[in-house]
DNA sequence: ATCTTCTATATGCATGCGACACATAGAGGG
DNA sequence: CCCTCTATGTGTCGCATGCATATAGAAGAT
């Protein structure tokens, strides 16, 4: 999956503010293992927000370590439509697949 | 889409022995340009080829240059097989994406 | 008091795929 | 003789991913 991990942040944090730490295990919905990498879900974070589709503001209120929340913003929903195409695209070219390679199975029958 | 160039080709091997120009153009089927990129069919057809998921020989036969015929392996059925799980898991995630993507969607109506 | 664990964010590095350009070469037609 | 079509490759660069590692506050245990 070619950079799924985007789309999938992108999404939750459109449904709601979230933090980093916190959307590592909501990825799980998605498919993304409970043993999450850390780093890629931060890296993601922090591309999407050099790209302007999401905003964070510190947040040290509550205990433990200071936290980001994130936001999303217009650029950002716009971005997730985009993704809501491409991966409407990529969902019928993997059907296209599974439906020859079906066919060729039971043909060989 | 990550590697998928790798098991549409294997599908269109198993359905018929090819050529790899032949399976530049025969790639439109699975959403690929029309103006494919010949270096990535050669790079995926010789790391195929070198995973023993494929096998080819010479055809000098027929006017042109020389070209390499290629034919699926019982190792490469068998990646095949693996690829269909998958891309059939790649699928529901995709799909569930979707579904929450439409389901935002219209709560923002 | 100190040690471990949980929460929380972040960087460093190696590997590998994809995108683009470029190289080579046989064969047929104008 | 040049151009185009067929056919198979290589070179290089950027970027995403995977894995390890770093930093640090706070809470509970001994």
């Amino acid at each position: 999956m070619d950079r799924f991990m985007e789309p999938c942040l992108l999404l939750l944090i459109a449904e709601k503010p979230a933090y980093g730490y916190e959307l590592m295990s909501r990825l799980q919905d998605f498919g993304f293992g409970d043993d999450q990498d850390p780093g890629m879900v931060y890296r993601n974070l922090r591309r999407l927000e050099n790209q302007g589709a999401i905003e964070s503001q510190w947040d040290t209120s509550g205990s433990g370590p200071a936290r980001r929340l994130y936001e999303i913003t217009p650029d950002g929903s716009g971005y997730l439509r985009t993704w809501g195409q491409i991966l409407t695209r990529n969902s019928e070219r993997i059907h296209i697949f599974l439906q020859r390679f079906k066919t060729l199975k039971e043909e060989l029958v």
